[in-house]
DNA sequence: AAGTAATCCTATCAAAATAATTGGATTTAA
DNA sequence: TTAAATCCAATTATTTTGATAGGATTACTT
């Protein structure tokens, strides 16, 4: 159940383009802050730029900044767009299913869509500005977490 | 976020043999109900039965067949033996945290661990029997997932 | 007692996904 | 014009995962 560590350095360089919004940030300071490789950051950049996410400027003095607002920054989008759908398994992915020979009748998709659906949910209620305001609430043992409506 | 076709598989091969409890079940039929080959499933089988899941008998007619009642086999457990920690990343997890240098003040890791304690969360409370009974509760539209307790 | 059918077990190989590297082309500020 | 920086395609390395091979051991059956 890993998210590999493209997306972990992915959303690290979005958070410290989040925190210096409207300055352009040069490759090697995000890689010094991030501790991410120069040339890496460079392909995560390049895709991140094509997924719309950020900007960049050429040439000397040049380098990135976020291209929308961090609150329109939804980190379950960033993760399912570097690393593929949120679902555990291929079977109960909404956004790229894919059929299961043993699919009918299977005790495990429940499971499978269920855990799919509460990765999706904290995942996809949560923007680039929550984290950046440290808005993530952490679970407690007062919490629920899955359950009918009471109300 | 994946789960392996280790884990999948074992699963599966662990509903078969929950559903004939009390009986022996032969690799070869386990292969053919669960569509694993029949060389994969032995190694499979072997590691659950050293993690104490299964209990096998050699020689002819020889097979295996579920060491613990159903209701005793935890799926995080069994996901967790066999895959390594539930948790999207090592710094987040209780069972194999790992420090990581950027730890103190990152702004991501209140999410990593907000998914680690959810997938647990629905891991741990799933036993073999429930998914045998198809005790899974899908989540609808009145569904809540994650908050604090009102009441 | 022999034969056979099955698990056991180690070791190795193959494939896929992920991460890192290389090397140059292009752009822009100074 | 030069230097600093992004752009970008291609390659290589590493790790994880899945599959295969081959023989040793066990136990049922005749």
């Amino acid at each position: 159940m890993k998210v590999s560590s493209k997306g972990e350095y992915a959303l690290r360089a979005l958070l410290l383009l989040g925190t210096h919004q409207g300055k352009v940030l040069g490759i090697q300071e995000i890689s010094d802050k991030t501790l991410v490789t120069v040339h890496y950051l460079e392909q995560l950049l390049l895709q991140l730029k094509k997924l719309g996410y950020v900007t960049s400027k050429r040439g000397a003095k040049g380098g990135y900044m976020l291209q929308r607002e961090a609150e329109e920054i939804n980190i379950g989008a960033v993760i399912r767009d570097l690393e593929g759908p949120l679902s555990p398994m291929a079977c109960a992915s909404i956004t790229q299913y894919e059929p299961c020979p043993l699919e009918e009748g299977c005790q495990l998709k429940p499971l499978w869509s269920l855990v799919r659906d509460t990765i999706a949910f904290v995942l996809e209620r949560t923007t680039l500005d929550d984290l950046l305001q440290n808005r993530i609430t952490k679970l407690e043992g007062g919490d629920f977490i899955v359950g009918k409506r009471t109300s």
